[in-house]
DNA sequence: TAGATTGTTAATCGATTAACAATC
DNA sequence: TAGATTGTTAATCGATTAACAATC
């Protein structure tokens, strides 16, 4: 049998000179790679050729290889790649154990949602507590993750190294949200509320979600398919 | 005061031809649009040029114009765009209004939370049943929606007209519900299992989401800059 | 060694931006 | 009419794909 070890010795010193600035395109792509070699790990597969994983993942091996490329040579000519030792790279780009820090401010049904995830602690970030304005639920805990009041959450992030800052309050409440946690020196903000948060500065990370958007999208793509097949009625 | 009547009478016969197949990079903008147009409606706003709208959103006034311009010509030489005309295009091409129906599988955390928002009757869809295998809350309403046994999921589709299956379901049930919904004729899947739904149809349109993949970007993103700070000092 | 498959360059494709004539 | 701003073409830029030499 085929030994993890035989190629794995010899990966450490071939790995290629990264490339300092990836595109945008290339980075939304790793999480993907990341969950698809994930799930080729735990079915106890060791090793795997990009054309086999674009087979599997729908897009082309081209594009696997110049991705991967980005940031070293992961892969050995001949072989394809070792898929625990990609994984791993992959991990360690992302930040997997990095061991961030967490908040989640609002907790309303989607902020208790996400604290009730895995979400979290499989990407190695630690939920350290909920943030809301509700008396009723400040002082217990959300699964396990303890809620404050919202008074508290300049002063929490300060005293506790928080790194992310989760927004899921009503949107006229974000940008105050924002400006509390961005001067309490949290170094991303995943938000949630309808609103879009926009900073003038390159030392605050900014993810605005909109799932509505995407709900669109989907209703447009409906819509589409729908009147293409009336056409050729 | 400027009347939104002395242009609008003259807008219907102006619309260029639009385009048969516009690249997804646009479709994947337009709920944006829709947004930001909505708020400026909201604020009493009656016109606005591209170039406005440019800095408002982020972007340049060229991709306003060449976006918009795939639908047809919504402008007007001189003037701009007039808000609620363009507003009521884009939620005209996005489907809002055409009353889809909605059921959402799986009545967790993140299905309930889903239940509560105003995401969908905001566009429009409207939110007819959950469904589950949890007895304790067969037979009950969670924000109003009833909730049904899986059981009665295909039967339920094909009697109501659903075009929207929402997927909350833990991963290892999604394909199984994929079949159920597909068979009972859904035009559209919204996933949020974490499996990659990946049907060979076009008449069925799936939209995978995966709010983890967001959460590692921003994680990178965060990481990276960091490394660059360390870098320079 | 022969076969396989990467890393990487070059070619293609598509998307964004710039520019300006059309026109309100 | 003069000014403003679109619609649209052309130029640029970036991302994807194809091809193949390097090499395991």
């Amino acid at each position: 049998m085929e030994s993890i070890d035989k190629i794995s010795g010899t990966f450490g010193k071939r790995c290629n000179e990264p490339k300092t600035n990836v595109s945008s395109a290339v980075i939304r792509r790793l999480p993907r790679y990341h969950r698809f070699l994930g799930d080729l790990l735990r079915e106890g597969k060791l090793r795997i050729s990009s054309a086999e994983l674009s087979r599997i993942m729908n897009v082309t091996a081209s594009q696997i290889r110049q991705d991967l490329n980005c940031f070293g040579g992961f892969g050995q000519q001949g072989y394809g790649y070792n898929i625990k030792f990609l994984y791993n790279k992959i991990s360690e780009l992302l930040g997997v154990n990095e061991s961030f820090n967490a908040v989640i401010i609002g907790a309303g049904k989607l902020g208790c949602a996400l604290a009730a995830t895995h979400m979290f602690e499989r990407r190695g970030v630690n939920r350290l507590a909920m943030f809301d304005v509700n008396p009723d639920i400040i002082g217990t805990r959300i699964y396990d993750v303890p809620v404050y009041s919202v008074s508290e959450l300049g002063k929490f992030c300060k005293e506790n190294n928080v790194h992310i800052g989760v927004i899921t309050v009503p949107k006229e409440a974000a940008p105050e949200i924002t400006d509390v946690i961005v001067e309490a020196g949290v170094k991303g903000i995943w938000n949630f509320a309808n609103i879009e948060i926009n900073l003038d500065r390159d030392d605050v990370i900014v993810e605005n979600i909109h799932l509505g958007d995407s709900l669109m999208a989907l209703c447009y793509e409906i819509k589409t398919a729908n009147e293409k097949r009336e056409e050729n009625d």
